[in-house]
Order: C-alpha cells, then structure tokens, then sequence
RNA sequence: GGAGAGUUGGCUGAGUGGUCGAAAGCGCCUCCCUGCUAAGGAGGUAUACGGGUAACUGUAUCGAGGGUUCGAAUCCCUCACUCUCCGCCA
C-alpha cells in the first residue's frame, strides 16, 4: 500500500510516478472519496462525541434521580442520525481500502520506463554458453514422470524418480547451506495462508485467480515470500534486530491461470514446484544496498553450480505489483536456446510493510521498514538448467563439485 | 471431537456497568542527587485515524464481530486463538 499521506499531497507526482508502470492512478475519483470521507468522518465524529456527553450528563441526572426523558429524546435523535452517517461512512471507508489495495507499488527512481520483457536491461551476465539447440530435459531423462502426474493431478505437475529426484532434493539443502552461510536463519513454514497475510505481501485482493483456494479463507501459498514476510506482521521490530534475513525451502503452488498454452512441456512450468526463498527486513534507508546483496546471494548458488546466466532489470511495465524495483536472474537454458528466469529478487520498500503493519523503532520514530526478497533459487528451473547445461550427450549428467558431497556421487546416469 | 480456563498498553499484570485510555511494576525518556559502569528521588512515556498554521483538540481501540444499555474492558451471543484435562491421532 502506497502512503496515503503522499497521495494526497502529490497526486498528480504519484500518478505520473505510476505511468511507468502502466497503472492510470484515478486522481479525480481519489480526490472524491477522500473529501466525501472527511465530510463524513467529521460529522460522524462530532455526532459520537455529543452522544459521549449527553451520555454522561445523563448519568449525572440518574444519580440525582432527575428526570431524563428530553435527554432521553435528544438521545434517540442524535443515534438516529448516527446511523446512517455511520453507514455511509463505512461504505465510502471500505471504498477507499479497496482503491488504495489496488494501486501499485512505486517504482524506484532506477526504474526505466518500459512495456515487456523486451525492455528490460541485462545488468551482467555470467559464465559461457556452451551448447545450443540440445535436446532438453525430459528427452534427456526418463526419470522425469510427466504421465503419471497427470493421471494423479493433470497438467502442469511432475513425478521425478530414483536420481532425478534425489538431485532435486540436494539441491534444496544445497541452496539452504549456502543461504544459511550468507546470513539467513532457517525456518519452516505454513504452506497454507490465510487472506490476511496475502493482502499482506499483495497476492490479494487483485490476484486471487493466480491462487489455489483450500477453503473459505485458505490458500496455498504460490511463494514462501508469503509465510516469512509475515513472519513480520503485526509488529514493533527494534532497529538492532535489522537486517532481520530469513529462509525458507517451501513448495509453491500456482494456478497459472491465463498461461494456456505457454511453457507446456517439461518442468519449467509447474502448479506446484519447490523454491528456496530469501528474505531481508531493514531500515529504510538501507534497502537498495540489501537489494544488491539479496540478489548476489541468489547468484552464488549459479556460480556455485556453474550455470550460465544473466541479470536483467525489470522495466516499469514488467515490474511486479508489489515492487519497486526488481532484478530476474536468468538461466540459460540450451534447449530453448535462450535464458530463463529462475529468480527474482524485488525491493519492495515499504509497500508491504504498510499492508502488514510491519513497523520499525528507529529511534523513537516508528516507521515502516523496508522488505526485500529474491528465489535463492527455484528448485525446478535449476533442476532442468542443471540438467541440460550438464548432460555430456552421452548419458551422463556431470555433477558439479559443491553439490557431489550432497548426492554422493559425480555423475548421474541417465535414459 | 468433549469439558474447563483465558486473550487488557513495548512487556508483566490489576480492573465485573459511568469518575477507565485504563492501577501497579518492568522497560524507555528527561531532570535532580551521587565522582564513578550501582543505588535513590521527581516528572514524563500507548496506538491509529481525523480537525486546526499552531497551542490544542475530536473519535476509535482492553482478541474479532454482533447484541443489551442513555452509557460496556466489565453483561449476553457468535467466531478465532492460547492453556489444562479427556478422546483421537502422525
């Protein structure tokens, strides 16, 4: 949530702010709310306050034993009235709840304008490229089970079996090592939130088709951002516990919905895959120097591995909702002969902070400290990176040096 | 799933219909005293949202939501959570 405060100082500043992110900021109708809920709130409160006293006065009567009934009359109209201002009060308040949970993030002043992916600027790239238009990764490994996942669950689910899947899981203790060596305590978590913490990091009100809905209130968490960041909420956190840094390995579930027909085969994208999410809380002031360090976190698991990859900059228009700036590290992926995302790390600012109520003594002051997050990394797209960037076209998958000790052994074969 | 107890400010914890935004203690801040990393004394110290240039001031908040009442932290109902016991269970 955006502070309403600098909304209504500088309106038209935060709507041309929000043009970089192709969000059309209604500055007229935000005007309307706001100064019809100020009618409102003034006139409602005025209206409590004279029922305070004449409550008082009234009690002061009864003591006495003096006659009550034109208080009592006095009384009822003034309730009356209280009513209904009261509701419409209500209404206009949810009202403007539901404008500002709809308005986005604003971008960092780093940001550059933008409409796609097309436009997003590659900071650095790392290692070499060495194949291209190889097979990928299901022609690789049988291991990979797409049929059975579909008759358990459907599309867009995975079965992995014997050294497939046992990669899979070592690379998860791979990625927490290395995020426990860089700083972040470990934690498990709910996999299931409810609609609080999601409005909270902001899935929620605006991207409830993206989520899988277990019951009333519940969802599936589509990222392990959810948990850990509200790991934070509802709270007064002291200036010498930031950085507060935080780890989670988490499966993530995702509708999908609206991505028919794209990435269909293989693993590269899942309803339901695995991710090692990294999350800091710090000062304010500190939040693009703690950008920069998430991010090189999710990179050493790459260099770790020795997967090719690049980090782009997200323009305004492919920037998420929730974030005012963010960096997608992208793998090279060899059989779609170009680089895939495989983690995004985001400065969210005080965005979150605010939905969450996430607050920071800074010196007597309270304010919102900023979030951050990255994947560290998504546990899949690794699995197919490592996969196909390492199969010596022969039948073996070469097992980088770090990750051996948490398999036990140096090559996969496979087929 | 059954029975009971609870949920109060940054923390601990009192408060069973108005004088309660709420005792007391801890913590924190300011000052005083003390020449020494201590002790003592005085005062201050919740949050959110409004109105006002400001001094200041209004409203709300005692788990959440409803109800009773002129008036609710306090009474009633519903829900959530915590704890204890029983049952069940990985």
């Amino acid at each position: 949530m955006i502070d309403i405060n600098f909304l209504r100082a500088e309106p038209e500043k935060v709507r041309d702010l929000l043009k970089i992110k192709n969000y059309d900021l209604k500055i007229d109708l935000f005007r309307d709310i706001d100064s019809e809920r100020k009618t409102l709130q003034v006139l409602v409160e005025d209206l409590k306050g004279q029922k305070n006293n004449l409550s008082k006065e009234f009690g002061e009567l009864k003591k006495n034993n003096q006659d009550t009934s034109e208080l009592s009359n006095q009384l009822k109209e003034i309730k009356k009235r209280l009513e209904e201002k009261e509701d419409s009060l209500n209404t206009i308040l949810s009202g403007l709840r539901d404008f500002l949970l709809d308005i986005p993030n604003i971008p960092h002043k780093d940001v550059e304008p933008g409409s796609s992916e097309e436009d997003n600027k590659v900071i650095r790239t790392f290692g070499d490229i060495q194949k291209k238009d190889s097979i990928d990764h299901l022609d690789i490994s049988s291991d990979i089970d797409i049929e059975s996942a579909v008759k358990i669950a459907g599309s867009r689910f995975a079965v992995l079996n014997n050294d497939i899947a046992k990669l899979h899981r070592a690379l998860i203790s791979f990625m927490l090592d290395i995020a426990e060596k860089n700083g972040y305590e470990e934690r498990y978590v709910p996999y299931i939130a409810n609609s609080k913490s999601l409005v909270g990091t902001g899935q929620l009100p605006k991207f409830e088709d993206d989520l899988f809905k277990v019951s009333d209130d519940l969802y599936l968490i589509p990222t392990a951002e959810v948990p850990l960041t509200n790991l934070f909420a509802d709270s007064l956190l002291e200036k010498d516990s930031l950085p507060a840094k935080v780890t989670s390995h988490t499966p993530c579930f995702r509708s999908e919905a609206g991505s028919y027909g794209k990435d269909t085969r293989g693993l590269i994208r899942q309803h339901q895959f695995e991710k090692v999410e990294i999350v800091q809380v710090v000062h304010p002031e500190k939040s693009d120097e703690a950008l920069e360090d998430l991010l090189s976190n999710a990179e050493e698991v790459l260099q770790l591995l020795e997967l090719p990859y690049q980090v782009v900059q997200l323009c305004g228009g492919d920037l998420g909702f929730s974030s005012s700036k963010t960096y997608d590290i992208e793998v090279w992926l060899p059989s779609q002969n170009k680089y895939r995302e495989i983690s995004s790390c985001s400065n969210f600012t005080d965005f979150q902070s605010r939905r969450s109520k996430i607050r920071l003594n800074d010196d007597g002051h309270k304010v919102h400290p900023h979030t951050l997050n990255g994947s560290a990394l998504a546990v899949g797209r690794t699995l197919i990176a490592l996969i196909e960037n390492l199969y010596d076209e022969k039948e073996l998958i070469l097992i980088p040096k770090p990750l051996q000790k948490y398999l036990n052994k140096e090559v996969i074969k496979v087929k």
